[in-house]
DNA sequence: CACGACATTTCCACTCAGTGGAATTAAGGG
DNA sequence: CCCTTAATTCCACTGAGTGGAAATGTCGTG
């Protein structure tokens, strides 16, 4: 009778499935060992079905076992998926180079990201230092969608619907000073759209521009360029943004030159 | 009555979290654009099925689609979980730094891996390079296992009846020289058993040597070096495995300071 | 060392979520 | 425009999955 569809809430979809990222999920930076209690509480489901489905994720290698403390940890399978997703996106493949040869070309931070529900996620992130040999990269680190230029790039790149679902996200997460707030998200928003990029310095003393990269059929991305250790300038600022906008240009070069596979 | 196990052959486990995981492994390196046709080929489910796993994958966030050429790529959620595998790893937080001294310092790369299946993965791989700006590090790439020292460590490293079974898989995928290449994996698994490391050179003017990382309650690690552009020499490989060895040595009193969290 | 306080796993009857073959719809290609 | 091929939806069936309750296991404590 009920043909795979339509549990408690959801529109459509396999529950055990949905549940069982769900409880991948449940791993971030700094809860790095979760038991089934503690799963449980989180997602919201039964005890007796996560140990069920944690079991599982074990067998299948998404999981760690540490015995001795009844716990779980995401296992080395989850990074094979993930450096898979990296070298199988035609984004990062086209222009991680041009990446790379900017930041040394600019000596500042260049970064490539995208959504993951409401945070972004860096493909790239390629940190310069003065100290050329030790050059930082990572890939998979989350930074929130509203408060980074990154985040509002992209908000400036997707669709009017998906925005506003997102908006009302933001307000309902972070309790305060959200008015203040969702103007200066709309601000960015509209400097993406008059400028081709948005200027935001959500950490001390880190200025940071970020352009959206939109194109047919894929994710919308967002490219971004930071420098640390300087003071907020809208001098600054601008420079930066005509060094991205110049940047985000060559980009969208490359990748037209490989887009019609 | 089946209480949610021993489904077709299978012991235990939630069938339908199996199968979605099954299809998220089926995208790797070289395999990045899948439709639920192939899919559904390579992993032996009914197309159906793979119709509605492959819906909830995108509605979860883990696949994106590629509409207008009906497929799938892996989405950025991905990478954002293996970013939090590798923060959690309590092995690479230990010796991450280690590493990167100690590649710095021999002028060679050093490498972190373990197990997923017959393949070993690299937790981190630093790529020494002369010109140190364009130094790498590389996470998730696999290695075949029976081919590399990393994987004969490993296989050094883990319990005799685990050892058989995966040799035992070896012998079913490379129909050729089995025999020649079983008794060459012995023979470095007793190099590991004897001389503490164990020397490979699978590609070409690479060298490389490797050792297991045995700790309680965690999966085996193994550590490597290499050195690339060399000729295989029995005097540099055991130079290079003496470094390994005082490398191994200092990284597992890092882990004892570490170790009883 | 036995006992109490938790936490996790197993048991179990119930039932609906998931299944897969068949029918339908959609997408190119000639 | 029709024909081929692939993906999706339909549908009746049923056993996989569920979650509360009981059992088992683990650890700290008096």
């Amino acid at each position: 009778m009920a043909q795979a569809r339509r549990y408690a809430g959801g529109v459509d979809g396999n529950r055990s499935l949905e549940r069982g990222i769900e409880i991948l999920r449940a791993f971030r930076p700094g809860v790095d060992t979760l038991g089934n209690g503690e799963i449980a509480e989180r997602c919201g489901l039964p005890r007796s079905t996560v140990s069920r489905l944690t079991r599982t994720l074990v067998s299948s290698g998404m999981l760690d076992e540490v015995r001795h403390q009844r716990a779980y940890r995401l296992a080395a399978s989850v990074i094979s998926i993930g450096h898979a997703m990296r070298t199988g996106s035609p984004v990062l493949n086209a222009i991680g180079p041009t990446m790379r040869a900017e930041s040394a070309k600019r000596r500042l931070n260049v970064g490539l990201a995208t959504a993951d529900r409401t945070m972004m996620v860096y493909l790239e992130s390629i940190r310069y230092s003065p100290r050329a040999a030790l050059r930082n990269v990572v890939a998979g680190q989350q930074v929130p969608m509203e408060l980074t230029s990154l985040g509002r790039a992209y908000l400036a790149g997707i669709a009017e619907t998906e925005r506003e679902r997102l908006l009302k996200q933001f307000r309902r997460r972070s309790a305060a000073a959200t008015k203040a707030l969702l103007a200066d998200v709309r601000r960015s928003i509209s400097s993406v759209e008059r400028e081709g990029y948005c200027a935001v310095s959500w950490q001390p003393a880190v200025l940071a521009v970020a352009t959206p990269i939109v194109l047919d059929g894929l994710p919308v991305y967002a490219l971004n360029m930071s420098l640390q250790n300087v003071d907020r300038s809208d001098a600054l600022a601008s420079e930066m943004g005509a060094y991205l906008n110049a940047f985000a240009a060559k980009c969208k070069e490359v990748l037209a030159g490989r887009e019609p596979e």
